[in-house]
DNA sequence: ACCGTTAGCAAACAGCGTTAACGAACATGA
DNA sequence: TCATGTTCGTTAACGCTGTTTGCTAACGGT
């Protein structure tokens, strides 16, 4: 055995052994496959015999990788909150750290430009649970959502520390919305002792503000109504940041680029 | 041929022949069946041959009544946007007709009210069309979908007309949103030249906010985090209400009655 | 070279939507 | 009353789905 490598058991250090590695691969093509097929599909079009007739193998195959085909969507929507949470937080990176303003306006355009990009992946993260059932193990999901959240929640905290937004009093807030406002802040990782529950509850409501704009246009509810929905959205962002007393900024556009319009999108 | 009633095809008037009401109550118990399928095991477990096994017939046969799984779905979909609609505008005709705040707070914890208590055809109507695909026609729901925002455009019109809701003015509203809300106004029924560009942002605005808490609450995102979504709506509801000057009505519950809480709602 | 672990396969079971061909019940006109 | 055409529901079949069971062959480490 000239090669030390040349092991198949998990090993001590990190890395993989060859089998190991081929796992990982075989696996990360039945994601990327189920993935393709959920954007061209939909998800009631995404199959485990489908994906493993396309990776040239049968559908019993694919159960040494995967448990079933709820895992398996609940795996890529693990992978997808994964992605969310990255192009979020690299628009929040692309402006300068000082300006938390401008961080929180292209991370909040980060998130309904991902999601309207990216309709059928969006619905299975943030739509109802319709095709993986109440006693599927989600666990994998709600951790990366959170890893997606935290993003959003370190941005408020600094524009909290940073800026003077009004809050409401802790004594007009009713005391049931209170406990769960605490126990939100909790779960979530604000830390209840430094923010007040009045900004949690600014927090809160601007995330029922976000999610009711991006929800309304992805799942296309205006659609028979309203053509493009960008103009509500920035009505919302610029109304949120007065709520902050924060001075809004419009759109940044390339150079030469034409509006954001919806005609390259995928239209299902 | 005694009987003048026994003719088979469509009457002159609005009368049904015997034959047209057998085909009527089978489609209902059809229809009625699904429903019952879909609250109990979700939007994935209705299926024909299911509904065609419990009437005591085979599948193929429900294709006289159905053109198909997807326009059945689209059917039972319209029938709930129907039962919403009712739910609410009996929810708004409870209060006196004079006293529009009132049907208003009753009208939208309604609306929730509903939602909660059925949440599988919640995330149906108002969730991503993960089902029924884009070429399926879904008129029929949007129709009666429009039914049910008639009422609460009603609502809001008439409040308007009482109260003197402080509202955007026209100029402070990027030109593109105007556009959008105008087209918005004229489909549902808005007249424009009575109600303002402005009021129309700001009924928009509130639905946002209200589809959006709801819907969080149906699809169960804050579920790791919240017990009770239901201070959070209220909050919301009192935040809305003073923004239009109104003043907020709370809870009422009837005498006796414990407070609203969620053990005996179906849990899927 | 030996041997245990693992990957993948074929067959099978049970379920699904949908189409085609056929028979029976029905309502109607002569 | 009888014949006729329409409607209803059936059986059979095609192709698709998830999942389990038992097997074979290759791989990896000793």
């Amino acid at each position: 055995m000239t090669n030390p490598q040349a092991t198949s058991g998990p090993r001590a250090d990190g890395t993989l052994s060859r089998r190991e590695r081929v796992r990982e691969a075989t696996l990360a093509e039945i994601k990327s496959i189920a993935r393709r097929h959920l954007v061209e599909h939909g998800v009631a079009g995404v199959s485990l015999r489908a994906i493993a007739r396309e990776m040239g193998m049968t559908a019993p195959g694919l159960y040494r990788y995967v448990p079933g085909i709820d895992a398996l969507l609940v795996a890529i929507t693990a992978d997808m909150f994964d992605e969310l949470a990255d192009a979020v937080s690299s628009a929040d990176a692309s402006a300068p750290p000082e300006d938390t303003e401008l961080r929180l306006h292209r991370a909040l355009r980060a998130l309904r430009g991902w999601a309207i990009t990216h309709p059928t992946e969006f619905s299975v993260m943030f739509g109802p649970r319709v095709r993986i059932g109440p006693e599927s193990d989600i666990t994998p999901a709600v951790a990366a959502g959170g890893r997606f959240g935290s993003t959003f929640f370190a941005l408020f905290e600094q524009l909290l520390q940073e800026k003077d937004i009004p809050l409401p009093a802790e004594e007009e807030i009713d005391p049931d919305l209170r406990k769960e406002l605490n126990s939100f802040a909790d779960t979530v990782g604000l830390s209840v002792h430094d923010v007040s529950v009045g900004a949690a509850l600014v927090l809160t409501r601007c995330w029922v503000r976000v999610y009711g704009v991006v929800c309304m246009e992805v799942f296309q509810h205006l659609d028979f109504v309203v053509r493009d929905m960008e103009p509500l959205f920035e009505s919302e962002l610029q109304d949120m940041m007065a709520g902050f007393g924060v001075r809004y900024r419009p759109v940044e556009r390339e150079e030469g680029a034409p509006t954001t319009d919806m005609t390259d999108l995928p239209h299902n």
